[in-house]
DNA sequence: CCCTGATTCGC
DNA sequence: GCGAATCAGG
């Protein structure tokens, strides 16, 4: 593979679209492995990876014959439908909130309902047909004044067109590998 | 067995 | 630096 800037640009784009490893390698016509290779490398942002492979936990792990055994299980750090990164200020340039913030639909805050006890989280559950809502979050996360655009969503996208528009960083038109 | 991504390691 | 091999989880 040759990492021309162009590649190493649309290998960019394409991580950050949240595209799989594999998907990413088909569209550029290289392995997934180049692909996972390269992006660490580049040391991109890793998404949820199905494993977690701890490396050098035990010092006593000196020796690495092959890989290491299994240890113990850490408690699960990432969670199966990560939350939104309210932090990301959607100034500048907020690389995108790609697919994983896309595919969950985190709850939003109830309106001044009422101070049930309830545990402040999935009040709200999916309302999927007819309204998709904007997914953009708003605000500090577990604040009172958290909570997530309101505007509909693009078909398909989790993002209303404003939000979509600042999520979603136009890859490069790369029409050279136009299949 | 399919998929996923991460790390390792020979090149 | 590269990426196949391998690992590991779903």
């Amino acid at each position: 593979m040759d990492w021309t800037t162009e590649a190493i640009d649309a290998l960019k784009a394409l991580w950050a679209e949240g595209h799989s490893t594999a998907e990413i390698g088909r569209r550029m016509g290289i392995s997934k492995n180049a692909v996972v290779g390269k992006a660490h490398r580049l040391s991109l942002p890793a998404r949820p990876s199905p494993i977690r492979r701890e490396t050098g936990t035990s010092p006593a792990a000196a020796s690495r014959p092959v890989q290491e055994p299994k240890p113990a299980v850490i408690p699960a750090t990432r969670p199966s439908t990560p939350l939104p990164v309210a932090t990301l200020p959607p100034a500048t340039r907020p690389i995108a909130p790609p697919a994983a913030l896309a595919q969950p639909r985190p709850a939003a805050p109830p309106p001044p309902r009422r101070p049930a006890p309830v545990p402040s989280a999935v009040v709200r559950p999916f309302q999927r047909l007819g309204g998709r809502s904007c997914c953009w979050p708003i605000g500090e996360p577990g604040t009172p004044e958290f909570r997530f655009c309101t505007a509909e969503a693009i078909n398909g996208k989790p993002y209303c067109p404003e939000h979509a528009s600042i999520a979603y960083v136009k890859a490069r038109d790369r029409r050279e590998d136009a299949a």
